[in-house]
Formats: structure tokens, C-alpha cells, sequence
RNA sequence: GCCCUUGUAGCUUAAUGGAUAAAGUGCCUGUCUUCGGAACAGGUGAUGGGGGUUCGAUUCCCUCCAAGGGCGCCA
């Protein structure tokens, strides 16, 4: 509709003589101003010496005239456009019969309004789509940061990226989180998308942890081999805090780390079956992890798989003059090309991280020939990955304008600092869990009868989306400030609410279905639509627009925040007029049910029948 | 020292250069409590300071203040 009316502006400014200003076209956010603005007019107020109210009344008496020939022709020609695309020459006529007025107002905007009989067949068409509706088969191209293909159809995205033996925190949590939607929202918007996940499993963290295990009384491994998974993750997180504070504070620890860590590169039988057995704890773990959040990979990567290919690469690229030696290290002299100098073998001869990704680039690109490589990581990275790329491009000149890091934000504790270093992080599955148990809480407060098998799911399933949606609502590459005590909410802008409405939904519609009485449609029709229909209305035929613009500015957060608006339409429409009875209004419950559930999915999260 | 990011109601956050800066939460007041109260309505309250560009600035530029991050052998 958006891409519409934006055509028939073009015909319509053509007619002005202007032919080379793509007119904005933005929903409405309040219903005063119809469905759709634009300002043009604004715009073109300088160019065209012209004042904006005349130009936007200008604009208006265009369409009209353009409406009021077209319903003549239509009416003539008795043409039956019902399903027809908005495309070419009728497909403007369509849009001139869906239009009911266009009001100008200012300092300038031109705001269309809708006839109710164009939104009414939304709702029909989200009921005949139901899970397709709001996804769209041609190409959505991105809004990306820097040299970036907008136009990559094909699209890789790496996220988690846990460590091995390292703790499993919050801040995994929310990259979990805003890779799995980001995956889905470029699914839904024509992408092709493979799912990539890169995991480190070697380097000095894991020395640490080692080093801890072996020289350390309260660290030995003996003590929680054969017990739960989750005893032997905890213990490897502590492990690792221990071996990292001796680190820090005691020269000998230091070295000896380094050698362990030389020999888990040789593979040295001294340490490697010990590395092997907890690396393959940490690995059962990060499994259960990905099964409770309801993320999956296509492909799982390793950094103990790139350390030789990157070196190779690097050193190869040493002759051809990418990289340089210095101090004994081998560097890319970013500073070259207004970026850093980075380390990517070090004197010791080891491929760094940097290094490492040299070999794993090339991997992926052969794998699976991808136009873009999206990188979900922190902001702290930001630098590092411009002088990545800027060595990538050197070493292979085919993944230049191919490669992108997304930023996703910190979570950070409102008081005091995380670090998986000291041991002071909140766990993913901490946080998890204590959702579950408050929303325990609340089913144990309820009048209802709930199964044990009922209040397990929703439980469960409330308390995913509590943290999902709370991860989620906020802008990708913001930080969020976590409160341990009010960490997750379930009620306003929330995810329980979300479900709660979508469950609430459902029960209505169960209720409609078994109500026997004759449904008095006809008579419902025949009212005039109230404001909060009309509310929900719109909203419900937004959503494959705002599907659009959260994949393209890849920000789930827009997203959320029209599913919260669209819930609470919902809600105030069901507290002021009784649903069942109404044809019209069970078939609105029903399509605002459906829309919150294929939203939710975007988001990565389940919807319940019942809460 | 150099570079990057961020400062919005008490708190947590929204807002492709646009209309009266939007919500949740908190506090105050109500509705309903016969389709599911994890509900609904009303009130309260904010763009760090100072300049500039623009018809119009939370948004762009400069500067100051404050917080966080990055800058060769970690990942």
C-alpha cells in the first residue's frame, strides 16, 4: 500500500512537472492523520517557490481528479479488480477506489485516509494467508551501515558464538535472541538465509580453565564428572574464574598458562584428552541452550578448525605484500588505510582471533556463497572487525562489500560490572528460570485449573518470551541497563502480555465457535464501525509493512512495539463491546490472533492456546 | 594521548529531519469484575549545558560536561 501510493505521488508530481523527488511515504502513527502521510509538499517548498499548503492542496485536487475519472471508467467498464496487485496502470486505480479522502494540513502533510471497505478485506485476506500474511516473496533490500550489499539475497547470519568452557550469560542470551529474530525477519522478506555459528574453543581463556584444573585442589574435575550437566558447566565457568585471577596476580601461573596453551595447539596428550572431555561439556550444554530458546544452526564453526588455514593465508599474504612483519609478529598495517595496525600471527607463530577469521572467511564463503555475512557481535568489536574486513578484502578481493557487523548491545547490570573473568555474571538460564518461577507464582494465584502439563508449557513458554521480548523491545544496538531484581516484566509492554492477549484472543474464538446462537453478522454490519474497530483494523493491515521496515533497518524493536499496540487495541476493543455475536468482530479477533502470532514468530517466540 | 559510542519523565525504554516528544513502570484517581483482571480509562512527569545549519532538530554540525568502549602479540 506504501509502495502504492508512493507511485500514484510520482504520476501525480509528474503531472506537476516535478519528476525527480522520490516522495516519503511513513504509516500514520495517529489515527487523526489518517492511514499514510507524506510530506512532500514540504520538500518541495523551496524548490518550487512555492508555499507547502498550496503545493500539498495541489497534490490532493490531482488525486482527486485522477479518483473521480477512474471510478467513472470503472463503473463503465464494470471491471472486477478485487485480486488484483497494486502494479502498473490498474493497480493505481485500485489504490484510487481504496482511498476515501485526503485531508491537507498543517504546516504541510498530505494525510490519506482509507475506505473501511479497503482495510475490512485485510482482515479477510490475513484469514485466507493466516501464517503466510505479512511475508513477502520479493526482495526486501536492507538499510545497512558502510559498503554493505543492501541487495545480498542470500544472507549469512553468525550468532551466539558462546566460548567453551566460559560461562553461558546473559549478554549470550540476548545475542541468541536478536540473531534468531533477525534470521527470521530476513526469511520473511525474500532473504535466503543460513544460520552460522562460531564458536571458540581455543585460546587463553580455555589455558585458564585448564591451567585451574590441573593446579588447583577446588577445581579438579574428578569432583563433578557423572553429575548433571549443568554442575559440570558451572564448575568449568568457576574453573575458569579461578585460573584467570592467578593469572593476573602470579608470573608463573602466567607462563605456565601459555604453555598449556601451546599445547592444546600441538593436541599434546599431556592436556589434550582433559581439553577434549570438558570442551565437549561445554558443547552439551550450549545443545540445551539452543533447544530451550528455540534457535537452530546450519552450521556450527570452530576456531580450532581455522588456526592452520588462517595462518597459511596470512603468511601467504605476507609475500604478496597484505601484511607485514613486525617486532617478529605479523601485523596488517591498518593504519595504512586510516584503520589500526592489528596483530594476526603472533611472535609465537599462533594465528590470532584475527587470524583465525581469515582462514574461516574463506571457509564460508566457499561453503555456502553467500552475497553477506552479517556478524552479530558487541560494539566493542566495531574496530576491530573494520580492520577484519579491510584484511579480508586484501587476502580475498571477492568478499570486499560482503561482509557486515551488526551490533547488538551490551546488558549491563545496573549495579556493578559483569565479567565472566571474576565470576560476577548472571547466567542466561539464572535469569530463565527465575522468570519461570514468578510466572509460577501467578498461575498458583489464579482461579483457574491448570494440569501440571499446562503450567509447566505456560510457564515455560511465558518465560521465554519475557526475556526474549525484553531483549527485544529495545533498540538492537543499545545497551540495556539490567536490573536483577525487576529484571523481566509481565505485565504492560511485555511478552506475557502478548501472550495473554493472544490467548485471550483464542478463548473468545473458542467461546464464538461453540456459541450456538444464531451470530447476528447482519445486523453488527449494519452499525456504523466504532473507533476501536477501526483502530485494530489498521493496525492489522500495517503489519506486512512493518515486517518490511523491521527487517530492512534490521530492528526487531519496531516490531514490538506495533505488536504491543496491536494487543492493546485489541484489549479495548473486547472491554468495551462483547465480541462473540459479531460476525465482524470474531472475524477481527481472529485476524489480530493470527497476526500476533506470526509476529511473535519473527520475534522467536511460541504463542499458547491457553495461559 | 588518539579514535568510537551513548546522554530523553523518579526508573526502563520509543521516536527514516516533521504534526501536541511516544510507551511501560512508579505514584494518585477511577472502570469493570456474566466473551479470560497477566485487563481497561484518566491524572502526574522528560530531550545533559551552550552555540550553529534548517521553514522545522531528540535526530545533522561545533563546543563543553558526564558515562562506557577500543587502540600490536587475549578472544
Amino acid at each position: 500500500m506504501k509502495d502504492a501510493i508512493q507511485s500514484l505521488l510520482i504520476s501525480v508530481l509528474s503531472e506537476m512537472g516535478v519528476t525527480d523527488v522520490v516522495p516519503d511515504v511513513t504509516i500514520a502513527e495517529d489515527s487523526r492523520f489518517g492511514e499514510y502521510t507524506t510530506n512532500v509538499a514540504l520538500k518541495l517548498a523551496k524548490s518550487l517557490k512555492k508555499s507547502p499548503m498550496d503545493i500539498a492542496l495541489q497534490v490532493k485536487e490531482l488525486i482527486e481528479k485522477q479518483k473521480m475519472a477512474g471510478s467513472q471508467r470503472d463503473h463503465d467498464q464494470n471491471i472486477n479488480k478485487i485480486d488484483q496487485k497494486y502494479s502498473g496502470i490498474t493497480g493505481i486505480q485500485r489504490l484510487l477506489q481504496d482511498i476515501d479522502h485526503i485531508d491537507v494540513v498543517a504546516p504541510g502533510f498530505c494525510n490519506v485516509s482509507l475506505t473501511e471497505a479497503s482495510l475490512s478485506n485485510r482482515v479477510h485476506q490475513v484469514l485466507k494467508d493466516r501464517e503466510s500474511y505479512g511475508k513477502s516473496q520479493t526482495l526486501v533490500p536492507l538499510e545497512l551501515k558502510g559498503e554493505a550489499d543492501p541487495n545480498a539475497k542470500r544472507i549469512m547470519v553468525e550468532f551466539a558464538h558462546p566460548n567453551t568452557h566460559k560461562a553461558f550469560h546473559i549478554g549470550h542470551l540476548r545475542n541468541i535472541t536478536t540473531g534468531e529474530s533477525l534470521v527470521r525477519l530476513l526469511e520473511a522478506t525474500g532473504h535466503e538465509v543460513i544460520r552460522a555459528n562460531y564458536q571458540g574453543d581455543v585460546g587463553m581463556h580455555i589455558a585458564k580453565c585448564l591451567w585451574a584444573m590441573k593446579n588447583l585442589p577446588e577445581c579438579d574435575p574428578a569432583s563433578v564428572r557423572g553429575k548433571d550437566i549443568h554442575e559440570r558447566v558451572e564448575f568449568l565457568g568457576k574453573a575458569y574464574a579461578a585460573g584467570s585471577t592467578r593469572y593476573e596476580a602470579d608470573e608463573a601461573v602466567k607462563s605456565a598458562t601459555g604453555a598449556i596453551n601451546k599445547q592444546i595447539y600441538a593436541k599434546d596428550s599431556a592436556i589434550y584428552p582433559l581439553y577434549q572431555e570438558t570442551r565437549a561439556w561445554s558443547l552439551e550444554y550450549f545443545t540445551a541452550i539452543y533447544k530451550r530458546v528455540n534457535s537452530h544452526y546450519d552450521r556450527f564453526y570452530f576456531e580450532s578448525e581455522f588456526y592452520e588455514l588462517g595462518k597459511k593465508y596470512v603468511t601467504d599474504g605476507v609475500t604478496k605484500g597484505i601484511f607485514e612483519e613486525s617486532d617478529g609478529a605479523i601485523i596488517f598495517p591498518g593504519e595504512k588505510y586510516g584503520l589500526h595496525n592489528r596483530v594476526f600471527i603472533t611472535k609465537e607463530q599462533n594465528a590470532t582471533y584475527e587470524g583465525k577469521e581469515i582462514g574461516l572467511g574463506r571457509v564460508q564463503f566457499d561453503e555456502y556463497h553467500p552475497g553477506l555475512i552479517m556478524h552479530v557481535v558487541g560494539p566493542e568489536q566495531a574496530g576491530y572487525f573494520q580492520v577484519l574486513f579491510a584484511a579480508l578484502a586484501h587476502v580475498f578481493p571477492d568478499t570486499k562489500g560482503k561482509e557486515y557487523h551488526k551490533v547488538y548491545g551490551w546488558v549491563k547490570l545496573k549495579h556493578g560490572k559483569m565479567s565472566s573473568r571474576t565470576g560476577q555474571v548472571v547466567l542466561g538460564e539464572w535469569l530463565l528460570d527465575e522468570a519461570k518461577k514468578s510466572i509460577y507464582e501467578i498461575l498458583k494465584q489464579s482461579k483457574s485449573n491448570y494440569t501440571e502439563e499446562d503450567q509447566e508449557e505456560i510457564a515455560e513458554k511465558g518465560a521465554i518470551a519475557a526475556v526474549k521480548y525484553a531483549f527485544l523491545r529495545v533498540g538492537t544496538d543499545q545497551e540495556i541497563s539490567f536490573d536483577l531484581k525487576e529484571s523481566v516484566s509481565f505485565d504492560g509492554d511485555s511478552g506475557p502480555y502478548l501472550l495473554y492477549t493472544y490467548a485471550r484472543c483464542k478463548s473468545v474464538l473458542r467461546k464464538a465457535q461453540s456459541d450456538t446462537s444464531n451470530a447476528k453478522g447482519s445486523e453488527a454490519e449494519n452499525e456504523a464501525m466504532h473507533p476501536e474497530e477501526r483502530a485494530l483494523l489498521r493496525l492489522i493491515s500495517f503489519y506486512p509493512e512493518v515486517v518490511a521496515d523491521a527487517a530492512r533497518n534490521l530492528s526487531p524493536n519496531t516490531l514490538c512495539t506495533y505488536l504491543f499496540r496491536l494487543a492493546s487495541a485489541f484489549n479495548l476493543l473486547y472491554q468495551k463491546y462483547p465480541i462473540v455475536g459479531s460476525t465482524e468482530r470474531i472475524n477481527l479477533t481472529d485476524a489480530a490472533a493470527q497476526v500476533l502470532h506470526n509476529g511473535l514468530y519473527l520475534l522467536g517466540i511460541q504463542t499458547a492456546e491457553r495461559m
